[in-house]
DNA sequence: CGATTATGTGAAAGCGGTTTCACATAATCG
DNA sequence: CGATTATGTGAAACCGCTTTCACATAATCG
């Protein structure tokens, strides 16, 4: 007696219940239109009452298609000690597990263009790919060739026509920027991030166009490189205060080099915002715990991450969707 | 010409190829002892020639056994606000794909048992499945019945003999309550995380020890309770302020509570590490970007994932491994 | 009203591996 | 040296689902 009782079912089974092929209930279970609704019915509450799930493996053998989706990250850009990517990733999941699909995490150094990581995009093992602000763009357009539907999370540097999410990082920096004029900053400097990225160049190009816009001209002077990091906040804001006279205001391209300027402005003993003012850029926890509390450009993060898995769900249904641009909003308190 | 240039190669073509059985590419690519070395050279030339990579679902199909594992995360525990889970997926995805299995991300609510994560699991659509301290046993009560191997990081609760890895709370809370008192503090506070959580209790445990080690017995008064957040710890912070005399030291179980006992340090005028001396847990960014630099405990992360992948190979191999709890280090900086 | 076109359905052939089973040959034994 | 056990191999069934193809029936047309 219910000798196959946690066996799982299968067509042969359904469609014994549901009295119909197993064609048929392919075609049910596949959403396709040309079946009887009676036949539908049979077969729903055939699956319903057998609780029944589709075995992934068989399924995507048959039909070639394997319902995951790579999310790919390389391993250098440590992305991972910013809680940013995992964030992304979450709203990622989420959106495509409702979709009834998978997401494949897939961490690697992706300098050579034959690790294990090509080979699965290229073999076939997913439906398409996710990348984090990827810059070796080698791999990438090896994919395109092949027709991998991918989206990138930030925008790509070659102006190729990938389908992208970004956050309006122009549009952030223009907003932090044009705040710290008024609150009546008359120098305002940047502390940028590696030049080398997109994301970098359009926060220093909000800042120089929202500087223009104050009928001021930012002089090379108030321009202080960084790469993202606390020490190269904290040096390039030694350096803006031993050669710019009365700046009275920052913008730094992420939270954590704020966070390095306000370090360097206090040891200088001066005051944060009484002094000078500082914005950072990401709204991230550092931006709230700090002291004095960073006003920040925040980031919908996570709504990055659903957009991201958006444009894919629609390449997947074979259409060609535009790229995504989110907006910021300025988060204010204390430091500006 | 080439006609079947860009399709991938089947076993048809390697057994031809390399003039053996389909049964033989098979036996050579599972690694089956029972071949002769000839065969085995003829059929890995083949291989190597013709690029073949196996077809994932066709194994999976055939085989049961998909290579998938799963990371389990908890949508409600915010995790997602911390960069600890990105670090220990990190380690968890690179030691998986070293050993050719796939890291399957599973973001979702877990309190009803019949979600998709919860189908997905019991469907048999992995091999195995990670959990990110899960504090619902329910549906692990349920997978375990079904014998899918399972590694929790963080230890459960119920005492269960489940296969996990953690960190050494217990030792690192002792730690760092050791190093107050070493630094001549007499009166040391401790802030507490969840008491819920068994992390929680072990570093309150470890609290305890240090203090009668040392010769006094902890006062009910010197215990605050806290929930890892940033206000949970400022609040704390204010009561114990209040409540007791001469505090000279704090041992905060997160860095993020710590930040907001030196908040409330400082706002009551006093100085640290001058007036009062402050540890913290976790080492993460938080504690070498604030003012003064945060001492605190450092867990090797990237090692935790590291090892609850690890654990999961094991089992997959029919072993049933110990626990694995790894060890922690104090980072001494400036705050104590 | 017979001829066409739509519509709905099932049988059967895959998809690309794995594994059982039977069998041939080589090694070991009494 | 014949009988037994080990070792190595290929044929073929099978994993569970998808999809083509042929066919029957119903709807539409001239």
């Amino acid at each position: 007696m219910a000798a196959k009782s946690n066996v799982r079912p299968t067509y042969a089974v359904i469609s014994k219940t549901a009295g119909v092929s197993e064609a048929t209930v392919s075609r049910v279970l596949n959403g396709d239109e040309n079946v009887h609704p009676d036949r539908i019915k049979a077969v729903q509450d055939a699956v319903a009452k057998l609780g029944y799930k589709k075995h992934r493996a068989a399924s995507s053998l048959a039909s070639g298609r394997t319902g995951l989706i790579a999310v790919v990250i390389d391993d250098d850009l440590s992305i991972f000690s910013d809680p940013f990517w995992a964030t992304v990733t979450s709203g990622i999941s989420r959106v495509l597990m409702e979709n009834d699909l998978q997401t494949l995490l897939m961490v690697a150094n992706l300098d050579s263009i034959d690790g294990p990581v090509a080979h699965s995009l290229q073999g076939g093992e997913v439906d398409g790919a996710i990348f984090f602000q990827l810059h070796k763009d080698a791999l990438i357009k090896r994919l395109v060739k092949q027709k991998l539907p991918m989206v990138i999370t930030g925008t790509p540097h070659t102006s190729n026509d990938f389908v992208f999410v970004d956050t309006d990082n122009f549009g952030g920096a223009h907003e932090a920027t044009n705040h710290l004029f008024g609150r009546g900053c008359t120098n305002v400097a940047i502390i940028t991030g590696d030049i080398e990225t997109t994301a970098g160049r359009q926060r220093l190009d909000g800042y120089n166009q929202a500087y223009r816009k104050s009928g001021h001209v930012p002089s090379k002077q108030l321009i202080a490189e960084g790469d993202y990091s606390f020490e190269s906040g904290k040096a390039a804001m030694q350096r803006l205060l031993e050669q710019v006279a009365n700046l009275d205001g920052v913008f730094a391209c992420n939270d954590v080099m704020a966070l390095g300027a306000i370090a360097a402005i206090e040891e200088a003993g001066r005051v944060v915002p009484d002094h000078i003012k500082v914005v950072g850029f990401d709204d991230s926890l550092l931006a709230q715990t700090s002291r004095p509390p960073l006003t920040s450009v925040r980031q919908d993060i996570g709504a990055l991450g659903e957009a991201a898995a958006n444009l894919m769900i629609a390449q997947l249904r074979g259409e060609t969707p535009e790229p995504c641009i989110l907006s910021t909003e300025l988060v204010i308190r204390e430091s500006a």
